[in-house]
DNA sequence: GATGAATGAGGCTTCATTCAT
DNA sequence: AATGAATGAAGCCTCATTCAT
């Protein structure tokens, strides 16, 4: 992960991935059955770490506000604190495996995020704008993955407070 | 940049793109350095067609609500009219060249770009929100691109009323 | 054997042959020296056995003409009983072990296999062209491995009347 | 082919190709899609010499006899002045490649082959035996394919008379 | 004696770049 | 100025073999 990271995935052979882990080249391949391979299955190992994030302190129960700023928090929290974390994932999002990816969450017959949930109740108690889900997510998801970037790249600084502010302009977006 | 929309960097041989352009190999080398410059003048040029498409029309001096109404309009009409173009931006973006692009941007000398401004007068007359300016432009440019991201890989369809709803949420969450 | 004949010497990984055969890569080479020496022994042991299958039942005593008819049949009968067998051997032949044990063959010192003792018996009977016994074999094992070969690929189906017919036009070409 | 024909297909990488064409390893990449096209593009190209070879002086119009000894010592001449062209041809033969290109003969709708014709010709004359092409084929090259192999491997001799010989004697396998 | 994870050389192929024509 | 064949480093992956357990 760290080294797609910083290189991109052309960035980064599986030769130099072999010598970061500590281990001959062919010895990846009895783990990861190709590049591709080893690429997804880090990015789903990701992807459950970063709702194992949102998910601690969840307000359940509490108003939709309340649970759309918590999650929005602490997604910026776990990529600054994880900056390698959040290359990589963009990295993913920008290449042929996360298009796929996204559109298999979109239409295919899991089970829904607990975003979406939030969103769908959000409508129901007429509280968010009756916008489709994928703009409600562009509504919240673009800005702070921006500004995570912008952090981490060191062209801003985000603090406690203006990680709230942010959260709070993007509540302005979706709700209503 | 056709070449480099649908495939990518890595996609895009150099051979490719000189049999697109109708030329031999080495031609393309009397024109631009290598890969990288080619790739870089070809966002420039892309970066000033994109200027032009938004100021056309530009409501100067109108109230700055208008302007950034107009602003968001005319970017999402670009875009969708021109998906190699928005493809190959994310490309760029989400590159090392991305990234120093952006730095220069941010911290170099050069003329402060349209956007910029309207946030800074929108600040000035205290109708927009008083965030560091890559935050405004994180929760103006963040959700406008996901949103065409989505049209163009045909997840969403944006019609005219849901983009001048999109960027009237995108309103909401910069202004006061 | 069997995935040597299907794959080919390269087509037939260690690991492969291992699981196949039920035991770990690194047990083989508790039994075969290296992957060479595990074919040669197993060509070694296969030899013995298709010598078996044309002794089973072999007109000790009887006319020249019997006796090499006999060979001819038993042999084409081996093989379509056994196509991997067959294959291994083609694939064998067709090498560099089969070159070097070939050479060995006409030139060791080996005791005379029995076919050609036919050969040399009915030369002194005058019963057999005088010709080199190496071409002797050729002009009976040549026709008779292409036949099983084509018989196996599926290009012509082989029964008794045809197996028959086939050796007897072995024998006009080495009788005199 | 010569490498090919020495150490087969897997014992003549691209590299070592390269080498021996004095050409750097890429180059070759740019007459050949890739090492499989190579292989077959080569042997079409033998293949047809050594139609040539045979054709050179056929005696068209006489009796079928004669038109297949004719074949038959064409074929061995030919093969005993082109070791390499020989070895490659048998290394062809027994691979995937061979057996594909077989059944395209065997069932394909191409022109029939001089060699066919003149089978079926002698079994209309009632002069050559009656059976299938394949067997025929097998009676015919099995035994001088053979017969080339120890020769170019010294394991025997061929002189002009010995050739006549063989042909007769396969002659003899065919005829009525 | 058996295991199987680890090794790393080596194979095929791609492609940015050069340079003689 | 244009060409495009040639280059060769570098990438992904395989697999015979070893060795600590």
């Amino acid at each position: 992960m760290e080294l797609i990271a910083e290189h991109g995935f052309h960035g980064a052979p599986m030769a130099m991935v072999a010598e970061r882990a500590g281990v001959a080249a062919g010895t990846i391949y009895r783990y990861f059955e190709n590049k591709d391979v080893l690429i997804c299955d880090t990015y789903a190992q990701l992807e459950e770490q970063i709702l194992g994030a949102i998910m601690a302190g969840y307000p359940e129960g509490r108003p939709i506000r309340e649970c759309y700023l918590h999650i929005c928090s602490r997604l910026v929290h776990y990529f600054l604190s994880s900056p390698m974390e959040f290359r990589f994932l963009e990295q993913f999002h920008n290449s042929p495996y996360g298009v796929a990816h996204r559109r298999d969450k979109l239409f295919g017959n899991k089970e829904k995020s607990i975003v979406m949930t939030v969103f769908e109740e959000g409508q129901g108690q007429q509280i968010i704008k009756d916008l489709p889900l994928p703009i409600l997510c562009a509504l919240t998801f673009g800005p702070l993955a921006d500004a995570c970037r912008d952090h981490i790249l060191q062209f801003i600084a985000l603090d406690e407070a203006l990680i709230d502010r942010i959260a709070e302009a993007c509540w302005d977006a979706v709700r209503r």
